[in-house]
DNA sequence: ACAAAATAGTTGACGGCGTCCACATTATTA
DNA sequence: TAATAATGTGGACGCCGTCAACTATTTTGT
């Protein structure tokens, strides 16, 4: 329960917080966009298999707004619009190298406003905020995020290989043969997609899709977990058991005696699930096709 | 400097609490008004002999767009307004009841949105995000306030006058019969300001009066200072003294030999400031009719 | 002392942001 | 196969906020 003092030094935190953005923000609209439009650049540049409906889900805007938009990004030669072969109704958006170039013009013109805003700071107050920010952001997250377990839909997929793609790679810095290769394995998983046999849950925060897990029959009483996955923001917090928990049960459900997943050295994270859930490592396999000094790692769970 | 990973602390500090306080504005705006409606409210509740003018100074709003919102309020029964008696352009603005009222409404309902948007913190997690908050505004404020000194304008008066009252009223509990007394003597004060002998600097704080030092002659070579005052949240920074080093300045160039002042006993940030130019304190007197206790005490400084 | 400049407030016109509703087209479900 | 849902679009509209022009009054400069 909050003190009137702690309301107080809230508001004055935001007033004076609010003041400072207010000039970032005003550079954005200096810059030719609104702030909504950037935030749609943005989430345009980081979702692979990006459309109209996606962006309505994840920044909570109309739609009708947003088919404005997107048509006058389209107009101003910052997007490409191309209908998709399999459905229809959805048209997929990409940044084109203008919009792209656009959108690095707005990034650069934000990061230099935030450092502006803190340049008059010594090293060590900087050093004080950034923790200060960084607390108070990982604990307002873990007492208000709403989080849901849900089966996959078809439009996790291009969630599930992007993201997996983007997290492994700027955790462990792999090559684009492991590009490829997330790629076929998802479809794959998807085009042999058995209910009976097979799951693929979502973790949703507040949402939007931040995790998942899957489970595919690899045998006759074995099954391979895949695509074990966590938002970094969210670890920590016991959602990675969570998922684990899921996972598991399902395998019980459908009687697999055996659950293998393979994953590459010092994901030690994940590891430290993997144990507590009773999984063993059996072997290493050399994978340095997909970056210096890869291995893979074989790992057993008994049911 | 920040570091790009410092950059995107901030960011994604900034993306959760406004997302947060997204919930607060959306509960202002469910009540019947719009977030600037809801700060003007605020400035006008806080603010003695209150001016469309002020109001948009303050706050940074368009002056039509402050008519028409003003004319708004009067219609609603929010407010009152008066031409001022002194200068027929001005209109003076007050609450009425039913504004005061609503006023309050709207302060209810975000506090209690702030409130619910940590209850489900830990209170040690609740002190400890507000200790970083105000830490962070503290630093942040410091690096980029702009701080002036400038002479008094006739619109500062009741800055001066309000301030003092609220600032001694809320830091030492004083009686209505201090209030009367301040009234009357910056009254006075401004009626006999002779610019030969007197003097009364402004602190401004982002364009915003935030302090006030005053020379009166009171003597032949003898001059009291007085309305030395400085905002809560700019003390500790070197700004009082910045402001008795210009009073103490044209004390010397007017030629006072000696310069007094009278002042509460346990003012004690000031007490530094009065010892480091050269003030003593002579003399104690019992002044019970403005609070518990409360004691006047007279200093001096040879000049 | 008087003209010029500044201040306080008002009004009209306008543009952009964002919402609501209706609708067309295509997929999915029952 | 019919009902329902999903995707995207267009029309109408309201509110927020800005710009420029204008009146009335006060202050300033010479």
């Amino acid at each position: 329960m909050l003190t009137q003092d702690q309301i107080a030094d809230i508001q004055g935190f935001n007033k004076v917080y609010q003041n400072l953005f207010k000039m970032v923000d005003a550079a954005i609209v200096e810059a030719g966009y609104s702030l909504t439009e950037k935030e749609v650049l943005l989430e345009i540049s980081k979702t692979e298999r990006c459309n109209a409906n996606i962006l309505v889900g994840q920044l909570g805007i109309d739609r009708s707004y947003m088919s404005r938009m997107l048509k006058q990004f389209e107009k101003k030669g910052l997007i490409r619009k191309a209908v998709s072969g399999t459905d229809s109704r959805i048209k997929y958006i990409q940044l084109t190298d203008f919009g792209r170039e656009e959108f690095n013009r707005l990034s650069d013109i934000q990061n230099r406003q935030i450092t502006h805003a803190f340049e008059k700071l010594s090293s060590e107050d900087t050093d004080a905020i950034c923790e200060a920010l960084v607390m108070t952001r990982n604990k307002l997250s873990e007492a208000n995020d709403v989080i849901a377990f849900r089966p996959f839909k078809q439009s996790d997929i291009e969630y599930v290989i992007s993201r997996h793609k983007t997290l492994y790679y700027a955790e462990r810095h792999l090559s684009g043969t492991f590009s490829a290769y997330v790629d076929r394995i998802v479809y794959d998983f998807v085009d042999r997609f058995d209910p009976e046999t097979d799951c693929l849950n979502i973790l949703e925060c507040n949402g939007i899709p931040a995790g998942s897990i899957a489970i595919r029959k690899a045998g006759e009483d074995t099954a391979q977990l895949r695509f074990f996955m966590l938002e970094p923001e969210l670890r920590q917090r016991g959602y990675g058991n969570r998922l684990m928990d899921l996972a598991l049960d399902f395998c019980r459900s459908r009687n697999y005696k055996t659950v293998f997943l393979l994953t590459i050295t010092a994901q030690v994270i994940a590891r430290h699930v993997y144990e507590t859930h009773g999984f063993c490592k059996i072997s290493d396999t050399d994978k340095s096709e997909w970056g210096e000094g890869v291995v893979e790692e074989y790992w057993e769970c008994r049911l």
